[in-house]
DNA sequence: AGCACAAAGGTCAAAGATAGTCAAAGTCAA
DNA sequence: TTGACTTTGACTATCTTTGACCTTTGTGCT
């Protein structure tokens, strides 16, 4: 297991029983045994908007970061979604999207994977490169909208 | 007997009390004494998508690829409908493939609607003409496997 | 107020660690 | 001999780790 994936699982865990939780990053970084920075690679690369997380910070004396979930407009969420993969996307963002539909509970565990099954690069490997990711957007999007249906 | 065969069997022999195995790319390629790429080779050729097999992988640090085997415990009629899409298929004859299967009380209707959204020519037409066909036959199989797993 | 300094956190690019792709070369059976 | 299957390795793509350098904020001194 890689250090990310540590650090990633260490900060769901604290946030297992409550949506808000404030880090000090020089700390942290110390009881795990890493640099700072590595802290935000985690942050950046795992708790992003898409994911459904909110990240705050302040530097000085006194800093922190603060890590929220967010809880957005049910409604809305889906078209936001749609709207969001435009006409591309690459399938990490695209997992991302997926991945927050799940949490916001606007898709199945079950049908994000049958989403990914079909948009997966593994699938679009006999896609031209340069039009894979428009491909990928326009069969997601038709999927979601079904579902919608 | 060849190389490939070898590492198949190893996959094979991994996978006997386990539907699901993660193995390293380069740590197993040293172990058998072969290039990485082999490896892709043997996961292309043998633990295909029409055999039942599901791969997925992450590059990286702490990558891996992920094998994992999909049971078929309604019979074999499913894996004769993947196996009779093949490489290719036209959306007429998908179209046909989906309904006896949900005549066959396999694939719901709901399900078969989604696939035909992700797989349909509206959404196709991305993609070069010459290519849709495989590209369909891709999708399809894909997510009539996951819906196994 | 203005300034220096300490205490946070932020950025970015290079290096490291994996896996993927593709095409050339090799092998072998029909 | 030919064609399908294998084997290899150079090149590419992606994800992670690290460290040097930057910016912001708080505190205390003049």
């Amino acid at each position: 297991m890689n250090l990310s994936n540590i650090i990633a699982h260490m900060i769901s865990e604290m946030m297992e029983n409550n949506d808000e939780v404030e880090i000090q990053r020089n700390t942290l970084a110390q009881t795990i045994g890493c640099v700072p920075s590595q802290i935000n690679y985690v942050l950046a690369s795992r708790f992003t908007p898409e994911r459904g997380y909110l990240v705050e910070s302040r530097r000085g004396g006194g800093g922190y970061i603060k890590i929220s979930r967010i809880h957005c407009d049910r409604g809305t969420a889906m078209m936001h979604a749609i709207n969001a993969i435009g006409d591309a996307v690459d399938e990490r963002t695209c997992r991302s999207h997926l991945v927050n539909l799940v949490y916001l509970d606007l898709l199945s565990q079950r049908d994000a994977s049958l989403i990914l099954a079909a948009a997966g690069d593994g699938v679009l490997r006999l896609v031209e490169p340069q039009r894979r990711d428009a491909v990928r957007a326009a069969i997601v999007k038709q999927m979601l909208l079904t579902l919608q249906a």
